[in-house]
DNA sequence: CTGAAAGCGCTAACAT
DNA sequence: ATGTTAGCGCTTTCAG
């Protein structure tokens, strides 16, 4: 039977006005009453239902953030920024993991929905109709996703994207593989554009490849066709893709970066912990958190402002490291 | 302005109370009475405000989890269980990443507490007085800790530092040092003492170093010790500090495991996706994470049952991959 | 500066 | 089988 404002109010000799002043609206109250009142509330321990206060002040104190794939090690560093943010803005945050799938990830936005004040959703898997509609349920940020009139934390994966390419060509390649994430993807889509104009460029012939899963699985999948066509150098999407990339290319005893150069993207912990630390790009995925919660408190704070579309684009930067070095000799033998 | 269950029942032309029941007791309503009803929710898209459920019923729908690392892939893969059973049972989920520090981590629990009607709390560097009074906040399940009186989850981690032993010992190792992790963890301890008994049973001398951070820096840490008591073998309190172990040996240019063999624990996805893949104890973490919300949907069925201190206990299994090998020669030169 | 009172949206007795 | 009503614990006018 937990305490109530009542108990405190009764114990402190005020009502219970005096009480829920006294915590929420300090300078509303004496400072004589206020110091007997917070008193009594520490003595008794209270500490406010959530759920009562919620239902009159429409406010639920919690967040929520739904991400693709747990499993990606990309996705616990961006929980990790929403969840520092949010604590320091006193809210509670609720998580779920779609698995990747569109009709998952529209049920639990709906679901959260109800229950939060806002939701922080990465990479989605959802069209822009369904997306635009779920919008209007709660106030919502993307993460790596754009949409007109819904806030987004961006990463400037285009600009990485093409580093990358101009590393590889710089340092030889002219026939280079990209091995597809998820073609409806906003990242890939992105990343495949920096990719292509770079290629252009730098006057490099680019195997497009795929989609595969964004999985170490579907990294290991795509090495035989890159192979196939004879090219240089594998840019896998994502660096769970490029660590399946390496691995399926020791399987098949090809040297890296002798006989072919990998790259990843996002930059996460295992990509420098591996045998060969691989070359990639660093994605700011904590940062990316703590953006996310920033857009979402200020359109909380000004619910009347104006819905532009306000963008939040981090900088990504491309981290050489071992899996990439010039070619071997000419690209076709 | 979301729709409330008085809109609904004006348009069903019946009592709030019928919706409610219609919703929540469906068969105490007329199947037509019921039918008319449902589809007006359908139509106006009512969902009950949880809040307001929750005042009433005393019961929030959330549970909440806190983890000591997010950035040890063991974690998300718990957190992706107990999101899983947590779903199909209607409940969502809070997460906190406590980072590893007790101060925050009982401030967690406090707040969760509040909005939660349990909380699975993982790995805990609590000591045995704190947690036993924070258990008596919200119902608790301990998740590799155990308490008196407190339903626990715990993965068999002696057995399975003892097979790591036995597995040494076969290959002729004698000489073994164990790093160890946080030494006040309750998994440190248990894996500590499988790990001493097995090494006395089969004529290993084991040397204890540490403690150390259980992270990839911790591991690399720990090496030059290691390699200065003359060890042939070095097993790592998980696979995070084995992992830096293996970097640290590439560095120093000793050859694993030709000249000295490295074993994990918790068989994260990198231990096998490493340039060279890692013998490791594999711990059933996604298993874990539905088994304790198990625990916690019992106990919160019957709030009333005894208090008996459930433990379920998973096992666990050695893993054999490439970091192991008869040592060179003889221990010590 | 403080208190009284009216609900927030819902469920659970209690009636009918 | 359905309706009426009294709150759950809190915040917030509105008076004083």
């Amino acid at each position: 039977m937990p305490v109530t404002i009542r108990d405190v109010a009764r114990q402190a000799r005020v009502s219970v006005s005096t009480v829920s002043r006294a915590i929420s609206a300090p300078d509303l109250v004496r400072a004589d009453t206020r110091e007997r009142v917070l008193e009594v509330v520490r003595g008794l321990g209270y500490q406010p239902n959530p759920a009562a206060r919620s239902l009159i002040t429409g406010r639920t104190g919690n967040l929520g953030i739904v991400v693709p794939d747990l499993g990606n090690p990309f996705f616990p560093s961006v929980l990790l920024g929403v969840q520092a943010r949010a604590r320091e803005s006193g809210n509670s945050v609720f998580f779920c993991d779609s698995g990747q799938d569109a009709v998952t990830e529209e049920e639990l936005i709906r679901t959260m929905a109800r229950q939060v004040d806002g939701v922080v959703v990465c990479a989605s898997a959802l069209d822009d109709e369904t997306l635009a509609e779920l919008s209007t349920l709660t106030t919502m940020v993307l993460v790596n996703r754009a949409l007109p009139g819904v806030p987004s934390v961006l990463m400037d994966s285009a600009t990485g994207m093409a580093a990358v390419v101009e590393h590889l060509a710089a340092l030889g390649h002219r026939h280079c593989a990209y091995l597809n994430g998820p073609v409806r993807a906003w990242s890939n889509q992105f990343r495949r554009t920096g990719l292509r104009e770079a290629a252009c460029r730098s006057g490099v012939s680019l195997y497009e490849l795929g989609p595969y899963e964004p999985t170490f699985q579907g990294g290991a999948r795509g090495v035989d066709a890159a192979l196939a066509a004879g090219v240089t150098a594998i840019i896998a999407y994502n660096d769970l893709m490029a660590l399946g990339v390496l691995t399926r290319l020791a399987e098949l005893a090809v040297a890296v970066p002798e006989r072919i150069s990998v790259t990843g993207f996002d930059d996460i912990l295992y990509a420098a912990m591996c045998g060969r630390p691989l070359t990639t790009v660093t994605m700011p995925a904590e940062l990316a958190g703590r953006a996310a919660v920033e857009l979402l408190l200020d359109r909380l704070d000004n619910a009347d402002g104006p819905a532009e579309s306000t963008i939040r684009e981090l900088p990504t930067t491309l981290v050489i490291r071992s899996t990439t070095a010039p070619p071997a000799g000419p690209a076709r033998l």
